[in-house]
DNA sequence: TATAAACTATTAATAAGATAACAAAAGAAA
DNA sequence: TTTCTTTTGTTATCTTATTAATAGTTTATA
C-alpha cells in the first residue's frame, strides 16, 4: 500500500505529465490550423535549420522516433508537397529529404505566431522560475536514467 | 524572426515536454511488462478507487479522453477479462464499467513496484524542489488557460 | 403528444508511436 | 571472393488519440 510520500511523489509526476499533455494538445490544435501535425512541423523545422542534407535515419535520431514511423511522416509530407524525397547516388539505400519552397513558406507563416503563443504560456514565469524549472527538469532526467539503469 | 528570449522560452517548454515524454515512455514500458498499456492501467485504477459506478463517459472525463477512445480501451480491457461492461437498466444508452477480480489482482501486483519506480525518479528532488515544481506547473497551467482564451 | 434538442456509445477516417519481420545495399571478415 | 553483419528504408500489426458521422435513448419544449 502506498505511503503519503508515495502519493506526493506520484502527484508531482502526474502534474508534470498533465501540464505537458495540455501543452502538447494545444500545440496539436495550433499546427492543425495550418494543415500540418506537430510531428510534421517538427520535421520541417529540423530540415530548414540543418546545415547538411538529412536522411530519414537522421530525422529519426533527431526526433527519437523509429525509422518505420519516419517513413509514414515523410510519406504524408511528400503527399502535401512540403518535402521532397530523393534517392542518394552514393548510397542507394538512402533517401535525402529536403524542404520545398512550399514548406519554407509554411514555416515563415507559422513561426512568429508560434513564438507569440509560447510567450503567453510562460508569461507567469520570471527568470528565476525558468532557471528553477530547468534545474528540476535536469534532476528528473538524471532520476530517469538512474531508474532505467536499475531496471 | 525569433528573438533570444523567444528561443529561451521555447527551450523551457521543449525541455518540459521532452522530460515528460521520457517519463511517459518509461511508464509505457513498465506497464507493458504486466500486459497492459498505460491508458488501460489508468482506467483500472480509476475504477478501483471510485466510490460509485462509472459509465464510459465518466471515464472519458476522468482521463480527459474522448468517448470514442474509451470505447476501444474498454473493448480491449474486456477482452482480457480485466473489466466488465454492463448495460444500465435505468438508462439504456449507458454502460456501467466495473473492474473484475482479475483486474484488482493486477493492480495489487503492480502498485508497489510502480511507487518504487516513482521514488527512483524523484530521488534527486528535495521537498523544496517538489514545492517549486508544483508552483511553476500551476503557473504554466494559468498561462495555458490564458493562451487558450486569447485564441 | 409530437417534435426538437441533448446525450451515450459506436464506427470510420487519419495520424502517430512501438515493435517485428523483411529486402536491398553496403561494409567487414573469413 | 564469398560469407556474415550492419544499416536503411518499407511494410504490417497493435494501441492510442482526434474528429466527424451515426443510431438509440432520454429530456425538454412547443
Amino acid at each position: 500500500m502506498p505511503t503519503d510520500t508515495d502519493q506526493l511523489n506520484n502527484n508531482s509526476i502526474r502534474k508534470l505529465v498533465h501540464v505537458s499533455e495540455a501543452i502538447i494538445k494545444a500545440a496539436d490544435r495550433f499546427f492543425a490550423g495550418f494543415g500540418v501535425t506537430t510531428a510534421q512541423y517538427d520535421v520541417l523545422v529540423i530540415l530548414k535549420y540543418s546545415k547538411n542534407r538529412l536522411t530519414q535515419s537522421d530525422l529519426g535520431i533527431n526526433r527519437v522516433v523509429s525509422r518505420s514511423n519516419i517513413t509514414g511522416i515523410i510519406d504524408r509530407l511528400e503527399k502535401t508537397g512540403l518535402v521532397k524525397r530523393e534517392g542518394s547516388a552514393d548510397d542507394r539505400r538512402v533517401n535525402h529529404i529536403t524542404v520545398t519552397k512550399k514548406g519554407i513558406d509554411l514555416i515563415n507563416k507559422v513561426e512568429d505566431k508560434y513564438f507569440e503563443n509560447v510567450k503567453k504560456l510562460v508569461w507567469f514565469l520570471d527568470e528565476k522560475d525558468k532557471k528553477g524549472l530547468a534545474e528540476i527538469l535536469d534532476r528528473l532526467d538524471r532520476g530517469l536514467k538512474r531508474a532505467e539503469d536499475e531496471l
